[in-house]
DNA sequence: TATCTCGCAA
DNA sequence: ACCCATGCGAGATA
């Protein structure tokens, strides 16, 4: 999908900057006067040039540079050498040039991002720890079994692990560090989860740990064929593999496509060499294996990963398996693969085989190509699984796009549309809730899944992986036997704590790519993010405290007149410098109000797909509909490109929307909202966004027909609110069709007092976010009109 | 084919 | 460290 991103969404080559000059200020800031002002200078982050010419210059061995903020490394230091756990280890003399801070406890590493070193720390640590935050000094991850794991699986060995560590920090290497990722690594890759015959079996090629393994209460009794004996024999050997659309993946001879742009670097290079030394090495003479139920896969998975600490790695040798037929597919010549997807690719099929796991890749940055590439070198039946029967059908139409496969040997598979599929190898794209239905199933609906079941898939890809540790999701992984999996996701972060499941679920993480170094290139787009925080009006406030249900609360919040100005602002704002402009409310009261006071067309969940199209047609062409405002529809996969600005009016959650250029959140102060906020701070930090906070918004009072100006249109107002927040709950809930009508006029009057604070100044924050493709509306159009027709005349 | 009910996710 | 609401997929019904 990454081709049908418009201008701003990188078609890849122009790593030029494509956001005008002058984008990056989001609204003309006013002046920085109140207590709130930071005081840490951002004038102290080194410059990118500076900086990659710093970086350059730095060898380990020759620590020449100097810390460029001594002041920073002082304070830093403070705060570590005052831990009792700490003080203990000496710093190194040069210390200040290693970007280090090591806490042995609890494996936690900060990084400063001003060190000469820190973009290879960073892309050293992304492959062996959790990043935890990401502030404007320091980044801190975590080092876990989880994450040595991935490491391993990757490649590394437990000895890179603890040079690279050795270099990198300040102090010593405590030896308790040591020797937690010693036995953490050695007992990795030891035992492997294999399916074989449409059955289930765990390898390994030391017996004594399936032994081990077979007293464990949960695996012993997971087992099936009750003999004593070992299943013995020869293992397989391995060749040279060529990844397609690669320059030359694993490095043998011939191929296909050419690849010119290539930015593979240093560590990249040598990853893919620990990786070819690892493959050999391990080729071992024979395995020992025992077969287990695939019912209670999981179950055992979840415990040899969590429990005993011995995680079960899926590695699938597609090149010696002449049992599945064989699917006739190839990348077609026209497709690019990006150095990055490049990368992603080679660590899971690094040592030639296909090794389950994750990929993350920022939405736009073309996870769907790489899904496609991945079934092009497996080249046996693929399913996809994918949240939503449009994003299903985008699937099936980038395959047909980006490959060569037989349009009959592709099928659907959602409630609207069962298509056939032949019986030798093929690819289905489905959804989750297709495959993980457990009530009763339309006749049509059991036969195929029948054939699902039936079938030993080669690769499963799942789409949006962050769904499937959901109840209801996660039997995907045991109702479909694959040989492998390739989940692929613009971001790991959940609610609940609930990723961590996907290590057992499909695998460890393989690769996951650098949002600032893809923006920075130009492959994604970078966005500025702002909140800006509304002061109640006293009418509003009162209201809100008297408040019982949150419900009526947060309609108050979000209601809030003055927040109406100042997205009645930044629209007017925005439009004025030519953006495009969405407006976001999950609250579906607050979205008809909102857009029908400002004569914006808008769209949420009963709004007919007819119009739907007519209202995203329109602002994708026409050029004098530059605002629509919509609820929460298309959660998952709805990518308007042409979107420079976003502004979210009210949502709990924190929302990772794309965006080109602007991000705001109106938040009302002293509300809930607040209080939520602060998570939705740390998501957009997490996510490498830095955001600033807005407390006054020049030049508001001098828009022409604001709103809400004088006390008696909002006085009218909130007697609307309290009105529909009697009402069953909310005012939009109850029946869908009953809606409130706006009210009417518009009055003017007196502006805001609001000081701007810069939250979090930090660098560029860059956003990412995923959507599958932009044909949102064609995809629509295409499913509603004629599910069968449709598809085939377009096909 | 259109519309309803239901369950689920975050 | 909200809770709910909202939206959607799937099946059933006419």
């Amino acid at each position: 999908m990454p081709p049908k991103r418009k201008a701003a969404a990188a078609t890849g080559s122009r790593p030029s900057k494509r956001v005008a000059s002058g984008v990056n200020t989001p609204v003309s800031m006013g002046s920085s006067d109140d207590e709130y002002m930071s005081d840490d200078p951002d004038d102290y982050t080194p410059q990118n040039d500076d900086y990659e010419e710093t970086v350059k210059k730095f060898q380990p061995s020759s620590y020449r540079s100097k810390n460029p903020r001594p002041q920073e490394s002082d304070q830093a230091t403070r705060l570590f050498r005052s831990d009792k756990e700490l003080s203990s280890l000496e710093l190194k003399p040069d210390h200040a040039v290693r970007p280090l801070w090591l806490d042995p406890e609890k494996g936690r590493i900060v990084v400063e991002t001003f060190s000469p070193s820190f973009k290879q720390a960073q892309n050293f640590l992304i492959n062996i720890a959790e990043p935890q935050s990401r502030t404007t000094n320091v980044h801190e991850y975590t080092i876990t079994g989880h994450s040595l794991f991935a490491a391993v699986s990757v490649g590394l060995t437990t000895d890179d692990i603890i040079r690279q560590l050795e270099v990198f920090s300040k102090t010593k290497l405590p030896d308790s560090l040591k020797e937690f990722i010693f036995t953490s690594t050695q007992s990795y890759g030891k035992i492997r989860l294999v399916l074989k015959h449409n059955r289930y079996y765990i390898e390994s090629q030391d017996a004594s740990v399936l032994q081990m393994l077979l007293r464990d209460p949960v695996v012993g009794p997971a087992r099936i064929h009750e003999t004593d004996e070992l299943i013995q024999e020869k293992a397989p050997q391995l060749g040279g593999l060529v990844i397609p659309g690669t320059k030359d993946a694993a490095g043998d001879d011939d191929d296909d496509d050419e690849d010119e742009d290539d930015k593979k670097d240093e560590a990249e290079q040598d990853m893919t060499a620990y990786l070819r030394d690892e493959d050999d090495d391990d080729e071992g003479d024979e395995v020992h294996s025992f077969e287990i139920d695939g019912e209670k896969i999981q179950a055992v998975q979840q415990q040899c990963n969590v429990t005993l600490g011995l995680p079960l790695t899926n590695e699938y040798d597609f090149r010696n398996d002449d049992i599945n037929a064989n699917l006739d597919i190839d990348l077609r010549p026209m497709a690019q693969i990006r150095y990055y997807q490049e990368h992603a690719l080679s660590k899971m099929f690094g040592n030639g085989r296909a090794r389950s796991g994750i990929i993350v890749l920022p939405c736009g940055a073309g996870k769907t190509l790489v899904g496609i590439t991945a079934a092009c070198t497996v080249k046996k039946s693929a399913i996809v699984l994918c949240t939503s029967a449009m994003s299903a059908y985008q699937w099936k139409n980038e395959f047909l796009k980006w490959s060569n496969i037989n349009p009959d040997d592709i099928a659907i598979f959602t409630s609207g549309e069962k298509e056939k599929l032949n019986q030798r190898a093929g690819i289905i794209v489905c959804t989750y809730s297709m495959v993980t239905q457990n009530t009763r199933r339309a006749h049509d609906s059991q036969q195929v899944m029948d054939f699902i079941q039936n079938r030993e898939w080669g690769l499963m890809v799942l789409d949006e992986v962050h769904v499937v540790p959901a109840e209801m999701f996660r039997r995907v992984t045991s109702k479909i036997r694959s040989h492998s999996k390739l989940g692929l996701t613009a971001t790991l972060l959940r609610e609940d704590d609930k990723i961590k499941d996907l290590n057992f679920l499909i695998g460890p993480k393989l690769y996951e790519a650098n949002w600032l170094q893809l923006s920075e290139e130009g492959h994604i787009a970078r966005v500025q993010c702002a909140e800006v925080w509304c002061p109640m009006t006293t009418e509003f406030y009162g209201e809100y405290l008297k408040a019982r249900t949150t419900n009526k609360r947060s309609l108050l919040s979000t209601m809030n007149p003055r927040k109406f100005q100042a997205c009645q602002f930044l629209i007017d704002y925005h439009e004025k410098r030519g953006d495009k402009i969405i407006v976001f409310s999950d609250n579906v009261y607050a979205l008809e109000k909102y857009a029908k006071r400002l004569k914006k067309p808008y769209i949420y969940g009963d709004t007919p797909q007819r119009e739907r199209e007519m209202v995203l047609q329109n602002f994708q062409q026409n050029e004098s509909v530059r605002t629509i405002f919509l609820s929460k529809i298309g959660d998952t996969s709805l990518d308007l490109p042409e979107a420079t600005c976003l502004i979210q009016v009210s949502s709990h959650y924190g929302n990772d929307e794309g965006f080109n250029a602007f991000f705001y959140s109106l938040v009302s102060k002293d509300t809930n909202e607040m209080y939520y906020s602060s998570k939705r701070q740390a998501f957009l930090v997490d996510q490498g966004y830095s955001f600033k906070v807005i407390t006054h918004l020049t030049g508001i009072d001098k828009v022409e027909g604001l709103h809400f100006r004088d006390t008696s249109s909002r006085m009218e107002l909130l007697e609307d609110v309290l009105m529909a927040g009697e009402e069953s709950g909310s005012g939009p809930k109850g029946k869908p069709g009953v809606r409130r009508t706006a009210g009417a006029l518009s009055e003017y009057a007196g502006g805001k007092d609001m000081a701007y604070i810069e939250y979090n100044k930090s660098r560029n924050k860059e956003l990412k976010k995923n959507k599958p493709t932009s044909k949102f509306f064609k995809d629509i159009q295409r499913t509603n009109e004629k599910r069968k027709a449709a598809a085939k005349a377009d096909m």
